[in-house]
DNA sequence: ACGTAAGCGAGACGGTACGTCACGTCTTAAG
DNA sequence: CTTAAGACGTGACGTACCGTCTCGCTTACGT
């Protein structure tokens, strides 16, 4: 659960919910979360549908559009809980040696069957603009938390480059696999991280002593 | 067709279609690229149903369907004709020069209205198997072809790095943009795209004379 | 309660409840058929629903359903408390008169907007079996005992047939008005209240005298 | 059916239906009409509602829904559809025999089975006016050209009397028996058709012959 | 006078049906 | 034989009310 709030009010009715959620709505809020997990992981996205999630979970489609705004602000809250630890920070001694084993890691959650799910999120948070901050919320903020630490912890060791925003640090080591992801041009290969990660790290320019 | 591409890949018909066009069919493919071209205008992808196409293009829906997958290729396909002369290629003298141009161009192009199209479609590309094909074909390889040019020329400059594969460049350059287009974290500014073109082009790592 | 009918009849509580109504449930019941009768007012029988009443009233949809079995049935009692005073009886000195009078002012009672209302509310009845005794209650049978009044009348005067069941006539007489009501296959006028009243208090056969 | 179209003109999509039915349109009609045939039998209009129709027969909602306006018009051209002959003319030899007849005739139909659904129609659209003009066309308007059959043939005898408009009459001698039936009063039995007969056709004012 | 249990407001909930939308298939008739 | 026209089955959508229920509060009563 990312933001400081209790996962019980970060996860708000439409956004904003001050009355402290009752017995009978957290009942019905994990239910039906939990059946949009088994959903994902039955068939990704395409099998999640407020019917589907309304009948697995015993929660009526009125309660579900009560509690989310959209079918895939459901799916992103549920993927998120699923997800929060699925990629573990390295620790390898060195920042570039983290670095690239992080992009190496998150490669290859991307690649396996998770990743599609995480695609079919991306995807569909494009179309569903409400969806979107539930996904930021809780997944996508989270990964960039910890990506922070790995990169405060790499500037404390005078490695990296401390004129470059954490931020766009960010986007330069991750974007590229989002952009294989989602665009399908060529596969992730374990390869094809290490390239990226160094061509990240080291630059795109022909560096002095290589000249 | 309207790309110079190989008569294969121009044909339309599900992929695999050899014999010649026939006018009528010349006729109909026109008339739904143009519609669809109007529709994406007017209301983006969401605009583009079948039945829209169908009725202001004067084609049939079963006439579409002979001669694309999916309506998410038919507006692949009529983007990737509009745009395709959208983003011309810079050239400012030098390789940094040329690729941090680019950079602020493709970024602000996916800042505008189109870019908006743009990761609509590439959302849908990700749910409809079908269409990637066809966004990559009708747009995106444009794209690359055009960076792998600039790429080139650096190269034959002895401005960048030998050693980087052209695909991982490309990626590494416009994987960050497409990242805050998609995930939407953060605007797409001139500001950001600089950030970007200089942590790419210069690396992620402490520079030596930095120390 | 509001009419001043019997205690059993009066206290709502589905039907069958002696022990007196407390100061609460008087505001409560009070409340109730008040934002009901608005409700009636502004949209027909349509616009109330229990949600509405509730919220208008301050009155729970629990509180509601302790008092009444159905929406209708809180409709019928709003109704009928409203209208009871509708139809006042003529005097004109015949019995002819009287009940020619009469039919006139029922009919047009049925074309007017609370005309409206009371054909939503015969036609609640047929599906809501609940309702219906709360209808006959509250509104029916006080125009009926005031019929009877009229009618009684006229047998004291000797002017109707004195084989004619009052419920017969009463049904003669009104229900032409309230056939073309429901069914709608003609409108409710003044010339057509006339042409019953004639129709029914002379008979439909030939008479001896008009051959 | 009544109009002096074609049954399948008669029976057009939303009202006014130019084009010819095509045989795929006349067996989705058919085949609705007949499955709301069946869920009246079995479980009158409450029965009937679009999802029930869709499934059993096999049409699509959406398909439905572009053939009626409503649940209610569907069932009342089912109903009317098969109810059409349900009350034969009587042929008694005498005006009076005859009407009397079918007073009493139309009075057991209404306490029959059917005589509920048919009640329920009638209630039904009142809320829906779209369906009215159905009801009316598929049946009400069958009854009334049969009554206005009957009431010719007593006026070509003499025995009525010829000052009553035949629409008048109608009323006089069924808006009773439906009176009964909508606001269930009392019950539909021989000897109140006969009563409610005998009052309409003598009338109700206290005949010379009888002081 | 004062606890205590009933009655209440608030409103969440499961459920049923609604009416709509877009998809992709299929049929027909015209050229 | 291809097309325009468009009806169709399918599946999902998001909404509206229903009638039930749970929760605390409050308030009138019995002691």
């Amino acid at each position: 659960m990312v933001l400081g709030e209790s996962p019980v009010a970060a996860s708000g009715a439409r956004g904003i919910l001050a009355h402290p959620r009752s017995p009978r709505s957290l009942r019905a809020h994990g239910a039906a979360i939990a059946a949009t997990g088994q959903l994902l992981d039955e068939g990704g996205l395409p099998a999640v549908t407020v019917d589907a999630i309304a009948e697995r979970s015993g929660v009526s489609k009125a309660t579900i559009y009560k509690h989310w705004p959209s079918k895939t602000a459901v799916a992103a809250e549920a993927f998120g809980t699923r997800m929060a630890d699925a990629i573990p920070l390295p620790d390898t001694g060195s920042a570039r040696g983290d670095l690239a084993e992080q992009v190496r890691r998150v490669s290859a959650f991307y690649a396996s069957r998770a990743g599609t799910v995480f695609s079919q999120l991306l995807a569909a948070c494009v179309t569903d603009a409400e969806a979107g901050p539930y996904f930021r919320r809780f997944f996508l903020s989270g990964r960039r938390d910890a990506m922070r630490t790995l990169w405060e912890r790499a500037l404390d060791r005078g490695e990296v480059d401390p004129s470059v925003d954490v931020e766009t640090a960010i986007d330069v080591l991750f974007g590229p696999l989002i952009f294989r992801l989602i665009s399908g041009h060529r596969p992730l290969t374990e390869e094809s991280a290490d390239a990226i990660a160094d061509a990240a790290l080291d630059g795109l320019l022909k560096k002095p002593s290589s000249g």
